[in-house]
Formats: structure tokens, C-alpha cells, sequence
DNA sequence: GATGAATGAGACTTCATTCAT
DNA sequence: GATGAATGAAGTCTCATTCAT
């Protein structure tokens, strides 16, 4: 492993014990010195890669952010329908929250407690232009309620958040039939 | 005042302090020396009401839990129609997360980070149990897909969450038009 | 019950109580809500009856002190033969810290630790004032060592605290035979 | 100086300051902030050396009863007579508990308070070993009264803890002679 | 670059004591 | 006389961060 790698090898290890304890324990139970025994690395070692925690938590969002709209659009093209895209990328979504747990809770948690600094939140609400962009084709086509993509959004990709919420605390469990029908509620929600 | 609406005053200002701080700081920078100082007691005091800031959490989290389904119910009657019934509900929600401000982003941080235990939280759960037996009802009568609950709160109640903290950020305003407009996509998710 | 005493009940019940958490957990964790609330009391009640805290142990340091003495020489009179006299003192001496537990590990903390002020201390040493004459008469007949009292008790009295200490801890126990074979013990130790 | 010698150096001057506190003002009036003052050290170091203040009183404990012991058998070789044995076992103790007055005081609170958790205290017996041995010997060669080794310890070892704490309050002082005599005592105490 | 011992600041909590009732 | 709510002061302990090695 060369130099580089190494480097890359730490931020990973400091991000992933990062994202263990705050999902395991929330923001406020996360201290340094467990990421760091976590990571395997001494504590001072972190502040080498990090200028501090609030540095290191905004940093791993964006990190998140990136890898979850990385996902997203997967195996999206623009030449498709606006159905058949929008399909496509909910999928992608409900994947990537059913299966990535401990990143998407990092989201929830991150869009839902003052953790994250407004300009790093900022940057990360960017990242979701494609589907911005398929939305308002939908709106021209006549296919799609003219409505504000933050609707849109509310009651297609969010509710996701909450099944997965429910999953993870066991309280209900979701099965590939049930994918599709809960695909079609979204659909139907914003379509005209 | 009496004693009795004394002791009830020191307890709803300790929580309204609680609230304020978790609200604009969150729960990690919520320490308990500048809840006292807003709630102009001494830090002391506050462990004459609560065990501990767990517990002060615990108990202010039932008590909006409380006040929220209170609200949510309100002018809702059982003889009406299920899209009536629905639709009275649903506003009274809208309403509450967006005036209750503080009140609706707490309960999102309580939902979406490990701060509330398990048992107080399971508590919170069972407080919307008429919305639950209005669903049912439309099911039987063929109106409501016959999706679990889960999924019906997630594509109806859920997204205001999401549409509250977009207003609370100034991305987003509501409109009363638009207010309409949205509680039609909620019901197309979820009608048959 | 008139209020003389009535006004003796409530210090004989915060005496109690404060022995009680004294003998359970140690001076240091035996604070005043508990003694308050373990003599049925309100905490400010406490210094109706005594200073401070510091007075209440004070206090309480001569009230055993002196029980301790009292049956120290009940039925001892000065008529009696050296060793006579000296095996009835013992024994009632034996019999407090055998039966009266908590008193008399009460007694070894504050002998054994600075929570009692010195000038309480003192006047608790002059109770035994009849054993220290009795022996400078056993002395003068020939039958004690020459020996400075505080030997005489230490060989004598002392060791009863060792043994009340361990069978309090139930590593060792007491029988009616061997109380016989340990007197003789301390009688051989300092009878010439 | 090296590092473990650094270490080592701090763990012992945590333990000094702790012992001299105790001794001075008692178990109940040791505060860390000067425990971590009088060693030279910052509070939040001694968690570094000790989980937490119990922690460091057993530990503490655990230090002096193992010297304590190696001083007490200090010289004592198995082929000395019972009596040349014990006579040197016991003025080493007596050497002990008169010259290292802070250790023997701060083992007199510890076995006089419920300071001391349980499991370390049980652990503080064991160090006395070999004088039970001598004293087993001892009754089967006929030499020494048939009774409980609490019994033997507490008329022999045990009046020394009092003579210090005479000497320690200056109301009794010793002398070489009387060291003699004193010894004696005890040996008439315990043999046939 | 990496460490881990060290720490100042501050967190939560307890306590002896008071004071209005 | 009795109370119990209230508190300032102080207690134990944790934490993000630094610095000599």
C-alpha cells in the first residue's frame, strides 16, 4: 500500500468509526477519543486529518451525500421516460436506504438536528439535480403535478426515510412485493 | 398563585427552556447550567422536578407527543366520512408542525436520533390510534389501499415533516392554495 | 405524649437514623436528606435540633459514648476483688460491642477516622474513669503489670473491636465457651 | 527519567497525596481537585491511573496492605523457633504501625469504614499468611492456646493499632523498654 | 506522520443549609 | 415548631484538543 492509500485508509477508518458511533449513540455520545480506539488510530491522530470534530462531521456528510446520490443514479440515463427514469431512481433510493443503514440514519440524523454547518448542508442539498431536472420534463410533458420539487420530493423520496426508520427498529419489514406497490403510492402521489 | 401552579409553572418553564435550547442548538449543546439559567431557576432545581437530563428529555418528549395528538384530533368526530375524517386530521397535523415549530422539529430530533429511551418512545407511538382505525375503516370500504399503516403515515403525515423543516430553513413557503394542492397528492398516495 | 417529649423523640429518631447510615455507608455517604428522611422528618428540621451537621455527629459521639460507659459498669460495685470487678466490666464491655453493632462500629469510625472534633473527642475519653481505678488498685496489690492504662486497654478492651468487627463481617463467630477462653486471655496479657 | 519511570512516579505520587489527605482529614474530606493539586497534577489526570475515585482508594489499599505485609515478615526465616518467630513478625508490625503512621492510620479507616469495596478488602487478608502458619505450629507443639487465629491476632497484632493511635494524638508515648514489656503482654495473651 | 499522556474547561449531579410559609 | 422547595458551592468525572516525543 503506498503513501497515498495509507491517508486515503485512515479518513476511511475515521470516517467509518465516526458513522458507527453516532449511529449507534447519537451525535452527542460520539467523543473523539472512542473514534479514534474505533479506527484504530491515537486521538491526536485524527486532528492530523481533521481540523476538529465539528470539521470531521461535516466532512463526513458531504462524504455520505456524494456516495448516496453516487447511488441514486445509477444506471440513469436521460433518454428514458419520465416514468420509467423516475422508477429507476427510486429504486435506487429505496435500496440505498433499505440496505445502507448506518448512512442513511447519518442523513436523518444530520437533516434533523443542528449537527452539520449550514454551509456544508447547503452543499449537500446540490446533489439531486438530475432528478430535479426529470421532474420539471415531467411538469412539461403534462405527467407530473405542477408542484414546488420540494412536494415532490416530500412525498416520494422521504417517506422512505420513515419505512426505513420503522425497519431498523423492527417494527415492520419490507418485502420486494410491497417494493412495488409502495412505488406506486409515490407515483401516484405526484402524478397527474 | 397556589402552590400547585407554582410547581406546574417551574416544570413547563424548565420544559419550554428545554425545548428552546434543543430546538435551536440541539440535544448535545443543550447543557442542563443554561437550561436552569432560562428557565431562571437554579441548576439545582432542576433535579427536585427530574432524575436527571434523561429524564427531563423522556418526560418533556411525552409530554409534546401528548399535546401533538391532542391537537391532531381536534373537531375529529367518528361519524364522518372517511375522506372528512381524513382530511381534518391531516390539517390539524399540518397545522401543528407548521406553527408548533419547536415542538415538531423536537419531536423529529427525538425520531430520527438514539436521545429518547426505547420505552418512553414505544409510549410515543401508541397516541394516534383514531387516524389508525379511520384507515382501517377505509380499507374495509374499499377506499384506502390496503397497505400497512406504515406506509399509509409515510406517504401522508410524514412528508410534513419535511415540508416543515424546508419552511423553518426559508427554502420553502406554504401557501394556502398550495396547501390544498398537497393535501390531494397525500390522498391520491394513499386512495384507491 | 407531652412536648418534652415529643422534643426527645425527634432527636432520639435523628440519632437513630444517623447511626443507621453511618453503620451502612460510611460518614461519607450518609448525607443529611437521607438522615432527614430516614427519621421522618423534614431536612430543615434537622437544625431546630443541632448546628450543623458536624454537631449532630458530635453530638451523637457522646450519647453512644456515654450508653457505652453506662453498661460498662452496670452491676459492678467497688467492693469486689480485682479480678471479680475486672471480669464483670469486660464482660459488659463485651456483651455492648457484641450485641450493640451498630453503636459500637459506630464508636470505631469515630476513633478510627477525624469526623469527630477534638474537643468532643476528649471529654469521650473520661468515661471509664472506674476501670482505670480498679486497675491502679490491681497494680498496688500486685496483681496487674506495671503497665501505662493505655496498655492495659489496648491488650484488654481493644481487641473485643476486632473480633465484633469480624464476626459483623461473619468470618468469625462467637460461642458462649470461647467468650470464657478469650477472657482469660486478656487476663493472662496484663495479670502479673 | 524514562517513561515507565514517569508513569510510575505519577501513580505514586497520586497515591501519597490521596494517603495524606485521608490521613489528615479523612476519606470524607478528600476531594480530587486537591488529591490532583497535592500531586501535582491536573484532576482530570488521575483518570488516567484510576477508573474513579473508588478505584484509586482500593488500588491505594491494595499498595499499602502489600507493604505493610513484606515489612512484617521482613527477616523471618521458617527454622526460628515459634517464638523467636513471632517475636520478630511482631516487632516488625510494631515497627510498622509506629514508624509509617499515615499507612497504618489510613488501614485503620479502611477496616473501620465501609470504604474499602468488599472484594478488595477480602483480597487485603490474604497477606498475613505465614504467621498463621507459625501460630498453627505453635498449638501443635503445645506453645500456644488452642484458639481462633482472629482470636490470637486481635490480642496480640490488633492492641498495637491502638498504642499508635495514643502516640499519634500525643497522649501516650513509647518507649524501648516498655516495648519489651508490651511484648510480653501479648505473648502471655496467646501462650499456654 | 503518528502518538498518547496531559489538561483546562465544562459537563452532570449532590449536598448542607436556608427561608418563606 | 415544622416544613420542603430552593439554592450556591462544590463534588466527580468527561471531553475536545494539544504538545513533547
Amino acid at each position: 500500500m503506498n503513501k497515498k492509500e495509507k491517508i486515503a485508509d485512515k479518513r476511511s477508518a475515521l470516517f467509518h468509526a465516526t458513522l458507527t458511533l453516532v449511529h449507534n449513540r447519537g451525535f452527542h455520545d460520539a467523543p473523539m477519543n472512542k473514534i479514534a480506539k474505533l479506527a484504530g488510530v491515537a486521538p491526536a491522530t485524527i486532528y492530523l486529518y481533521f481540523q476538529n470534530k465539528q470539521d470531521l462531521i461535516n466532512k463526513l456528510y458531504i462524504e455520505i451525500k456524494t456516495s448516496f446520490s453516487t447511488c441514486a443514479f445509477k444506471d440513469y440515463k436521460e433518454g428514458l421516460s419520465v416514468k420509467e427514469g423516475f422508477e429507476i431512481i427510486w429504486n435506487n433510493i429505496a435500496d440505498y436506504k433499505l440496505s445502507k443503514i448506518m448512512e442513511a440514519t447519518f442523513l436523518s440524523q444530520c437533516d434533523n438536528t443542528p449537527m452539520i454547518d449550514e454551509e456544508y448542508r447547503k452543499e449537500g442539498l446540490k446533489h439531486l439535480q438530475p432528478l430535479l431536472d426529470l421532474w420539471e420534463r415531467g411538469q412539461e410533458e403534462g405527467l407530473i403535478k405542477p408542484l414546488s420539487p420540494f412536494v415532490l420530493y416530500a412525498f416520494t423520496i422521504y417517506p422512505m426515510s420513515f419505512l426505513m426508520a420503522m425497519q431498523e427498529r423492527n417494527v415492520y419489514g419490507l418485502t420486494k412485493k410491497t417494493r412495488k406497490e409502495i412505488f406506486q403510492s409515490a407515483w401516484d402521489a405526484i402524478s397527474i
